[in-house]
DNA sequence: TTATATACAAACATGAATGTATGTAAAGAG
DNA sequence: CTCTTTACATACATTCATGTTTGTATATAA
């Protein structure tokens, strides 16, 4: 039996969160056992028990790890104060998000296994309210990016800028949604950035 | 024992069928035992096991009631030969299939299963595939709508026809979701129209 | 009319995952 | 230097879903 400090009790944690994504990823949540994952871990089904209460915990905490920082970051990226380029700000909001998502491996991961490998019942059902909540979020602050580019005559006067917003909010669900599901697509990353770049300049005046 | 005809076992498979979407769509495909379903349908487990290899064979079959139909009905609504109004038949393809969307309980219940109450890992990963391929089907025709509408010059030029094309499948998959997830969302068709016909809206020139 | 295939129900066998309870070595507090 | 708590591992009990096998009443074909 080797030394347990606190620390060492911490990577203990984070590597069982690893290993929960890693086997989430490849047989689905429920498909999952603790077993499988402790495993993986290196560790038994103690060591899972004794850091969350169960698998649904484990769950939750490993989506809290990538979205509470993208949440913070969705903060800093659509500066809503003077801003001199409101429709390049939201293209540059698309932009680096996807980059980050193409990126950063985690964060990938967990996206496909929120999008393909979850089944959103009984504890998960509020989760979908809260993905949904996010979503009018993001809609709201591209609303008033869109106000400010029609203040400065950037962006097309056919639509208002709340409905702006929407075709740009359900642009970004359905960008999103594709690239997950398409992991093959070599060239996905180019698609994607391309399609934002047209998707604004589509309402650039 | 009551007798059973050839007709009678279809019903009673139609009947399982029925029964497994409704447990489904509570409990999610995974936590659903065919015990359930089977009682819920009024039989046992023998009758499902009669008429479906296992849950897998079910859940597909249940899938295919609902899309193999659904993928004829598109050939119908975009047709593509002497179009008048190209832009018009997107918009109205979408609200159409919309329309079909929200009115049929069935079919409404299976798009909620298979969005957030499924998880496709091993046999069900080649439906992820499926699904992305009818999204390229879609791109497809839609590009070739848009090609007949800047033909006809309708539609503005700052794009190519692939390139609204992209833009048009994202945001009808992005709507999609939001509309399944959004259950609560008493004016989600109101929404959805509005949505639909302000991005046509915003391409016509 | 009899034989066979159909359409299930009922019983059986198995295995896997879960939660909990107990054991234990080391860390940390006093 | 003890005592308690931490951080797990191990063992146990229970549940439960699955797949298969067997039984059986009826439909259907010959």
């Amino acid at each position: 039996m080797v030394k347990k400090t606190k620390e060492d009790a911490e990577k203990t944690r984070e590597s069982i969160i690893d290993a929960a994504r890693t086997v989430f990823l490849q047989r689905g949540v429920s498909r999952s056992s603790l077993e499988q994952i402790a495993s993986k871990a290196g560790v038994t089904r103690g060591a899972v028990y004794w850091h969350f209460q169960n698998k649904t915990e484990l769950m939750l905490a490993l989506r809290e790890r990538v979205f509470l920082p993208l949440i913070d970051q969705m903060e800093d990226t659509i500066s809503l104060e003077e801003n001199l380029d409101p429709l390049g700000s939201i293209e540059e909001f698309m932009c680096s998000r996807f980059e980050h998502l193409e990126s950063c491996q985690e964060t990938r991961e967990t996206y496909e296994i929120m999008m393909t490998k979850c089944e959103y019942v009984d504890e998960f059902a509020n989760v979908l309210q809260q993905i949904t909540s996010n979503c009018s979020i993001i809609e709201d602050k591209l609303t008033t990016c869109y106000e400010q580019a029609q203040a400065k005559g950037q962006v097309t006067i056919k639509m208002t800028a709340r409905e702006l917003a929407m075709d740009s909010n359900l642009f970004w669900i359905g960008l999103l949604h594709l690239w997950i599901k398409d992991a093959n697509g070599l060239n996905a990353k180019k698609y994607a950035m391309d399609a934002i770049k047209n998707h604004i300049k589509l309402r650039r005046k």
